[in-house]
RNA sequence: GGAGGGGUUCCCGAGUGGCCAAAGGGAUCAGACUGUAAAUCUGACGCGAAAGCUUCGGUGGUUCGAAUCCACCCCCCUCCA
C-alpha cells in the first residue's frame, strides 16, 4: 500500500512548473503563513531542484489529518520538481515538542516510539513519490544522527550556539514560561535545539535548504536556520503553513467520536469521507484549496456555481471525494461511497447479501449478535455495548423520541425489553443481518453469529 | 529544604458540614426545522430500564451526616534557599 495512492491520482510530477508559479499557487490557496528568507526564496527555488523537508513526530501509531496539509505540501513541491524528505522524529518523539502546548507531556518509552516510527514511515510514504529519478522522495529518521550523540558533544558543539535568553523569548514556549499554572521541563525546553540540529544536519548531509511546517513550528524552524548558518555557513529557508481553523471556532480535526486518523484501521474510509462531507459551508472552499490539488480557478468556479444555485452546495461532496481518494486511494473512496449510498439513499431493500458483507468490510461499524444471548438483554444495553451511544440513557432518550430503527422498522421504548422480537427471524435481511439506525446519522450492522 | 496558592463530574468553573449527583458556561447526544448543513428552539448529559448504586487527588479520621472539618501522603504552580 506504500506509495499506492500517488499514482492513483493521475497527476505525476509536473516538471514544467516553475517555482515562482508554485509559490503563487500556494499563495492563492492561502497555504503560506510565513516565509523565512522571503526575498531570496523564489529565485532560489527557480534556480533548480531543491531539497526540502518536513518533520513528523511519532506521538501515536498513526498521523491524523492535522498532518495532511504538510504532507500534501511536500507533494506540491515534488510536483514542482523539488526533492522532499519526510523526517520521522525517532529522536524528537522521545522528547516532545512543547510548542504552544499548554502542558508538559508524558514521555513514551523508546520501544513504543520505535514502533510508531515504523508505522509513520509507511504512512508518510503514501503521499510522496519515491520512484521518480531526479527528485525522488526519501524518508529519514533523526534518531540516526541524534541517537549516537554524546552529551558533551551536544553541549559543546550545538548548545553553544543557542542563547537561552533568545530561547525563552520564543512565542512558542512563552506561555509555558510566563503563565502561572504551567511550567516546562529542561527536556522539552531542549526540543527546539534538537529540531534546529536536524535542519543543520540535513543541510550539511543532503543539501536540504528548506524546512516546511505548521505555523506553530516557526520558532523551531528559524532556530534551525540560524544553526545551519553558524555550524555550516549554509543559507537555508523556512516556510510555515497556517493553522487550520474552523469558522465556528472549534478545533479542526476532531469530532464527537474523536480524532480523524489517516490510518484506515483507526478511522475507516467511510468515517473519513463522512467527516469531510460534514464540512461547514463557511469552511469548505478554503478547505478545498488546502486539502486538494484542484486548481484554484476550478474551486472558485465551484463556489460561484454553488452560490447561484439554491439548496445544497456541491463543494462538500467534491472535497470528501478528493481527500478520501488522496488518503485512502480509489478503493477506499469506493467503499466509502458504497456505504454512504446504501445508508443515506433510504432504500436498504436494494442491498444484496454480498452488499451487506461488503459494508461490514468497508468499515461500517458492526458486531456479532448471539441469538441465544438476546433473552435477558435490553436494547439499551445492547446498543451501548455496540457503541451506538455512550450510555443507556442516550439510547433511552432516542427510544423515547422514536429515533431508533431496526431494518427500517421504528422501535420505541416499549420494545426495550423485547430484543428477541426486534431482532426476529423474519425481520432480518437474508436471515442474519440487522441494520440499526439511531438518530439521523449513526448506523450499526448486527450479524447473527 | 522554607513560605504561599491549588487539585471538583469530558473541559472551564461555582460550591467551605445537611436543601449536593453537586450552580453556570462550553462540548457532546437526541428531537423539531433543514441540505446527512448553519442558526434557533426543546430534551438529555456519573452509572443504571427502574429500584438503586458510585463520585469531588489518595488514605485514614471527626460527625447522626463531609466535596466542604482534621491528620498524613501524592501531584501542580509561584516566590525564597
Amino acid at each position: 500500500m506504500v506509495g499506492a495512492h500517488f499514482s492513483g491520482t493521475g497527476q505525476g510530477p509536473r516538471d514544467g512548473i516553475m517555482s515562482s508559479e508554485l509559490l503563487a499557487d500556494l499563495q492563492a490557496r492561502g497555504l503560506i503563513f510565513q516565509i523565512a528568507g522571503e526575498d531570496q526564496l523564489p529565485q532560489w527555488l527557480d534556480g533548480g531542484s531543491r531539497t526540502l523537508y518536513c518533520g513528523f513526530d511519532p506521538t501515536a501509531d498513526s498521523l491524523h489529518i492535522g498532518s495532511l496539509v504538510p504532507l500534501l505540501m511536500l507533494r506540491r513541491f515534488q510536483e514542482a520538481g523539488h526533492k522532499p524528505l519526510a523526517l520521522v522524529g525517532g529522536a524528537t518523539g522521545l522528547i516532545g515538542d512543547p510548542s504552544f502546548k499548554a502542558q508538559e507531556r508524558q514521555l513514551n518509552t523508546p520501544d513504543v516510539v520505535a514502533g510508531w516510527v515504523e508505522k509513520l514511515k509507511s504512512q508518510v510514504s503514501a503521499f510522496i513519490d519515491f520512484d521518480c529519478n531526479d527528485n525522488a522522495a526519501e524518508v529519514v529518521n533523526n534518531l540516526d544522527w541524534i541517537g549516537g550523540m554524546d552529551v558533551l558533544a551536544f553541549l559543546r558543539d550545538v548548545g553553544k550556539h543557542f542563547s537561552v535568553n533568545a530561547m525563552i523569548q520564543k512565542e512558542s514556549v512563552k506561555q509555558r514560561i510566563e503563565r502561572e499554572g504551567s511550567g516546562i521541563s529542561f527536556t522539552e525546553f531542549t526540543y527546539m535545539i534538537l529540531q534546529s540540529y536536524d535542519f543543520a544536519e540535513l543541510a550539511a548531509r543532503q543539501d536540504c535548504s528548506l524546512q516546511i511546517g505548521g505555523s506553530d513550528q516557526w520558532g523551531n524552524i528559524t532556530g534551525g536556520i540560524d544553526l545551519a548558518r553558524r555550524m555550516h555557513g549554509k543559507q537555508v529557508f523556512g516556510l510555515t503553513m497556517p493553522l487550520i481553523t474552523k469558522s465556528d471556532g472549534t478545533k479542526f480535526g476532531k469530532t464527537e467520536s474523536g480524532t480523524i486518523w489517516l490510518d484506515p484501521r483507526r478511522t475507516s474510509p467511510y468515517a473519513f469521507y463522512q467527516f469531510w462531507l460534514g464540512t461547514a459551508d463557511a469552511d469548505v472552499y478554503r478547505f478545498l484549496k488546502y486539502f486538494t490539488f484542484l486548481p484554484v480557478t476550478e474551486i472558485d468556479a465551484l463556489e460561484k456555481a454553488d452560490a447561484e444555485r439554491q439548496g445544497r452546495p456541491e463543494a462538500q461532496g467534491v472535497l470528501a471525494r478528493e481527500v478520501t481518494r488522496l488518503v485512502h486511494g480509489d478503493e477506499g473512496l469506493q467503499a466509502a461511497l458504497r456505504i454512504t449510498e446504501a445508508l443515506f439513499s433510504g432504500s436498504h431493500d436494494a442491498l444484496s447479501e454480498s452488499d451487506f458483507e461488503q459494508l461490514r468490510q468497508d468499515g461500517l461499524p458492526s458486531s456479532e449478535l448471539q441469538r441465544s444471548a438476546l433473552g435477558g438483554q435490553l436494547l439499551t444495553q445492547l446498543f451501548t455495548d455496540a457503541g451506538l451511544a455512550a450510555s443507556g440513557k442516550q439510547v433511552k432518550d432516542a427510544l423515547g423520541r422514536d429515533a431508533v430503527w431496526i431494518n427500517g422498522a421504528a422501535v420505541g421504548m416499549a420494545q426495550n425489553a423485547e430484543p428477541g422480537q426486534c431482532f426476529a427471524e423474519d425481520a432480518s435481511y437474508f436471515g442474519r443481518f440487522y441494520l440499526v439506525r439511531l438518530g439521523k446519522k449513526k448506523y450499526h450492522l448486527f450479524e447473527l453469529a
